[in-house]
DNA sequence: AAAATATTTCGTAATATTGCGAAATACTTT
DNA sequence: AAAGTATTTCGCAATATTACGAAATATTTT
């Protein structure tokens, strides 16, 4: 294993972060969490991007845990994965909820900061 | 203006989830967001990067409205922008609360789906 | 005006992302 | 077994991201 630079959580924020980056996913996202599953070729029909493109990005989001797929032939039914799908969303309410409200606001600003060494 | 793919609410989501998908800018912005403003000089004692990388992940984050800087001879103070921080985490909010719960659960599959033409 | 301090921009490199069509794979139906 | 349907993998290209050090910029202090 490598050298561990960041947190676990900052690591998660940001992987579950990526896999939101492209409005695609986003769309796919809602596709799936609105309507419960639904098979990747009726998916295709409502986004403006090739097959072989929403694979990719389907590849991305399975990889992140956000979905999944169930095999059923010939056709896979993906699903929003929600044991992901909760972590995601707690993870970012954690993150935006930490924050004390003094900020962007002219002054506020402590000058010191640790500056090691 | 080019063809719009999607709709303004996904691209949003996906510029801020693209802010937010790198570990080193959850660091930046939990500092920042916690100990209300900072100096980017001492800012980078605490991250693994150059001086350089952390002017381009501030700027990112700047023109994700994330953050915004305050010119403070010869520093820069950085502070969260509020009012992007709000709208962000109000984004993903919804975006994670519309989900119906019946997914990931074996069946519960609408085999339909709407495949037009 | 020269020196010191703080940050950004530039040049460069390595790697990752996004996109497509063609081909490959997998399973079902004829 | 051949044809049909659904998805993924492959090969490729264009662009974006991440990173660094060196140089440029801007402001204050000496």
């Amino acid at each position: 294993m490598t050298k561990n630079k960041y947190s676990e959580e900052q690591e998660k924020i940001a992987r579950y972060a990526k896999a939101l980056s492209h409005p695609v996913r986003i769309q796919i996202l809602q596709i799936l969490s609105q309507q419960s599953c639904c098979y990747s070729g009726d998916i295709v029909d409502d986004l403006p991007i090739a097959r072989s493109t929403l694979s990719q990005h389907l590849t991305e989001l399975r990889e992140a845990g956000l979905i999944q797929g169930e095999f059923n032939p010939p056709k896979i039914k993906y699903c929003i994965r929600t044991e992901a799908w909760n972590e995601a969303n707690q993870l970012f309410d954690l993150f935006f909820k930490n924050k004390n409200g003094e900020t962007a606001t002219k002054n506020s600003c402590s000058t010191k900061a640790s500056k090691s060494k």
